[in-house]
DNA sequence: CGCATAGTTTGATAATTGTCAAACCATGCG
DNA sequence: CGCATGGTTTGACAATTATCAAACTATGCG
């Protein structure tokens, strides 16, 4: 089992999370994930143009800091958010944030799409 | 006059508000302006043990996140959570925050002197 | 005016972080 | 087994940041 290390739902620290959906990238991330439930670690990093490596980065910051689950499927990983146990910890604050990430952009729209070069 | 720039409501942006208040030191200042109202910056600065140029560093860094807001009385200093401008912007985001702090521990106790209840 | 008070700004430093690239590791398939 | 695939880890580097100290600015008071 490659389960990764993820905090119990107790050890979750409001200025972690905070930290982690502070970055537009990592934001972003867990928009689509409440959107979509689960997802494959390589299709949110082709969409968002990040290198693999970034991505697993970003993963690895929300996973530490409770926001989101890793799940192993045979050779790809999924990602969820941990709705409940977020809620449990600190009721509404999940929701509230992502209800306030849809009405602020935080990517810049053309940074999104292709997976191109740029910086 | 002395007003310090602040950004307009319109303006502000959620991942800088996230990550204002992803910092220990800044999350209790806006617990403890949340609980008083205004409050003078030595006031703060002492209760929190950091020094004066530290702290208005962080008064800085929530100003122009847009989460408090900067009035000048004589030769002090008094800060606000801008609450309304918040709320229009992000509903609900910064109570909630707010209360989610109370549920968590932001600074080392013994670094800090309660704000109600002796320490 | 001169001095004390209240904060800000600048400087310096150490720590953290976001990013890409390349190497690595685990899983499934032929 | 050997190889391709999907992610992670490590390395390196630039940028940001938290902090203290010291200099600076502005305001009020005598």
């Amino acid at each position: 089992m490659r389960q990764l290390p993820h905090p119990a739902t107790e050890d979750i620290r409001l200025t972690e999370v905070l930290r982690a959906l502070a970055d537009p990238v990592r934001l972003e991330i867990a928009v689509r994930l409440a959107a979509q439930t689960e997802q494959n670690c390589s299709s949110v990093l082709e969409e968002l143009g990040v290198h693999k490596s970034t991505a697993s980065h970003h993963y690895r910051t929300l996973r530490e800091a409770g926001v989101l689950l890793t799940r192993q499927d045979g050779r790809q990983k999924y990602m969820r958010l941990r709705r409940e146990d977020l809620d449990a910890r600190f009721p509404g604050l999940l929701d509230t944030i992502l209800r306030a990430a849809q009405t602020d952009v935080t990517i810049a729209p053309d940074a999104v799409p292709a997976p191109h070069d740029g910086a």
